[in-house]
RNA sequence: GCCCCCAUCGUCUAGUGGCCUAGGACACCACCCUUUCAAGGUGGCGGCACGGGUUCGAAUCCCGUUGGGGGUGCCA
């Protein structure tokens, strides 16, 4: 093979954009993009009940997501199945006439009903021979030949399928429309494609496709089936039960790069100690006679660790960048007036390391921007349930009363004094603090917010809370 | 049922006949650090599914068993 390879990625487009779907491309890409090839876009939305045309434009934009960018050179595409219907059809009417598909006229029950009968599983080739022509509600079907079809598969090595287990499949339907076996190697054909890297469970239509290919006088194309993604059960990822949604992932903010190579170590492992690697390293030694045979977990917790390890390598500025997005919204407790840019640029940082998912953001900060903090009832049960918390907010408020320096190392040396009068370590003593000011047990470091805040803010929501526990 | 694929810690993997007393990562546990929570550091737990071969030597090769998974549509 002398060309530059050309690869391929044919979704359908039933919603949204699944995960397995995702790293597939992904390992398309990578291989496209090292050995100097094509990545070919075809949307297979040949199956009209179930395709909507706006689901495309997801698609792409979950593509360019993962870094699968229509505008880079490597990309081609989007391509629809659809409108190549013509070839399809032409196709399936050249095996026809060349002997190597025929028609047929048996209703699925009728099927069923003789397979009873003759104790064969599925269509035995009735119509083989019947010389049928076209017309309504007749099938073509691909007349499999004789002997064994041999598949060589880059990552399962030689597989053989004996052609008496594959039936006479369907090319084209009932109503003249073409199936996926056949609309899916005439496209390949015309769009040159040379390597098919597709999961797994395409692995048994894989002689079914390599004869047709071969049928039509065409060299079929490098096949290579990578390994499933699954659940906790072992079973395919599915959207019925499974969270598989990209975007969802978006969303709920995980960054690209942390999906991207979490993505990638599914079935595969980068050289050395470490898997997190940039894309760099996995473009340039992504193999997939590297790949591994057997399905992978799509494990939720290690997904988040790779997230965590991103957003902890982001520079402050990156970071900055990053949290834009999860700055506004529906699910903002403050108003776009409210934000403070300064008070967050300085809070980022401590924020930074305390983060698994970019949408925790916001409660690790709101106390800052809103006029009162939102109370987490538990966390004030937990504080002043006992006279200990009530009695060191009170202690507190008096001792930050006496004019010290507004700085997280005074009021630091202030609490930790007030609290060792009353026998408490500094960790014991900071908490009725915390959860006056910030609403919450937890939280970034506290003096540094205190100082942030400024006394006024500080002293004001202190009082309230002595007075919300004086009324209670 | 039939066809096909797969099998290393709980999980993702490294390993391609001697460097393996099986390495790393996630998770989990303990300790250290500590301003809560994280992060970070140190250590620990834990695996070659089983049985036969081949070989001086097997996680690695072969066969079988068992166990998982995928496919079996006029879906893609």
């Amino acid at each position: 093979m002398s060309s530059a390879p050309r690869f391929r990625f044919a979704p359908s487009p039933t919603g949204f954009f699944h995960v397995g779907g995702a790293r597939t491309a992904l390992y398309n890409w990578a291989l496209a993009k090292r050995l100097g090839g094509t990545f070919v876009l075809r949307i297979e939305d040949t199956d009209e009940a179930r395709n909507q045309p706006e689901w495309t434009q997801g698609i792409i934009d979950a593509l360019a997501w993962i870094g699968v960018r229509q505008d880079d050179p490597t990309f081609q595409g989007p391509y629809f199945q659809s409108q190549y219907a013509e070839a399809h059809v032409e196709a399936a009417q050249r095996l026809f006439a060349e002997g190597k598909a025929y028609y047929c006229d048996l209703t699925s029950e009728q099927i069923q009903e003789r397979s009873k009968t003759n104790g064969k599983q599925g269509y035995d080739g009735y119509s083989r021979d019947r010389g049928l022509e076209a017309g309504p509600g007749r099938v073509l079907r691909f007349r499999v030949p004789e002997g064994q079809t041999i598949v060589n598969d880059l990552v399962r090595g030689r597989v053989e399928f004996a052609n008496e287990t594959i039936e006479d499949f369907v090319l084209l339907r009932g109503n003249g429309s073409p199936m996926f076996l056949l609309a899916n190697v005439v496209d390949d054909i015309t769009m040159r494609v040379s390597h098919v890297v597709r999961a797994e469970e395409h692995l048994p239509n894989t002689p079914k496709q390599q004869m047709i290919w071969d049928a039509l006088g065409q060299t079929p194309p490098v096949w290579a089936h990578v390994p499933v993604l699954v659940n906790e059960q072992r079973k395919k990822l599915s959207k019925r039960r499974d969270k598989v949604a990209l975007e969802q992932f978006r969303d709920e903010g995980y960054l690209p790069e942390a999906m991207i190579n979490y993505l990638m170590t599914l079935g595969w492992a980068p050289q050395g100690e470490t898997e997190i690697v940039p894309w760099s390293t996995i473009e340039r030694d992504f193999k997939l006679e590297d790949v591994n045979h057997s399905p992978a977990f799509f494990d939720l917790k290690k997904l988040a660790a790779f997230n965590g390890e991103y957003i902890r390598a982001m520079s402050t500025d990156e970071f900055f960048e990053a949290a834009q997005p999860f700055l506004v919204g529906e699910n903002i407790p403050w108003t776009p007036a409210q934000f403070d840019e300064a008070k967050f640029r300085a809070m980022a940082p401590l924020a930074q390391t305390r983060l698994v998912l970019m949408t925790e953001l916001p409660m690790l900060v709101d106390f800052l921007f809103l006029d009162e903090p939102l109370i987490d009832e538990d966390s004030w049960n937990k504080t002043f349930g006992s006279t200990d918390g009530v009695e060191m907010l009170n202690d507190a408020i008096a001792a930050l009363s006496t004019g010290l320096d507004w700085n997280h190392d005074s009021l630091k040396l202030c609490i930790e004094a007030t609290g060792a009068a009353r026998g408490l370590k500094l960790g014991k003593a900071q908490a009725p603090i915390r959860v006056a000011v910030t609403g919450r047990t937890i939280g970034p470091p506290l003096f540094e917010a205190l100082e942030l805040m400024g006394e006024e803010q500080v002293m004001k929501r202190l009082r309230a809370a002595a007075e919300r526990l004086a009324s209670a």
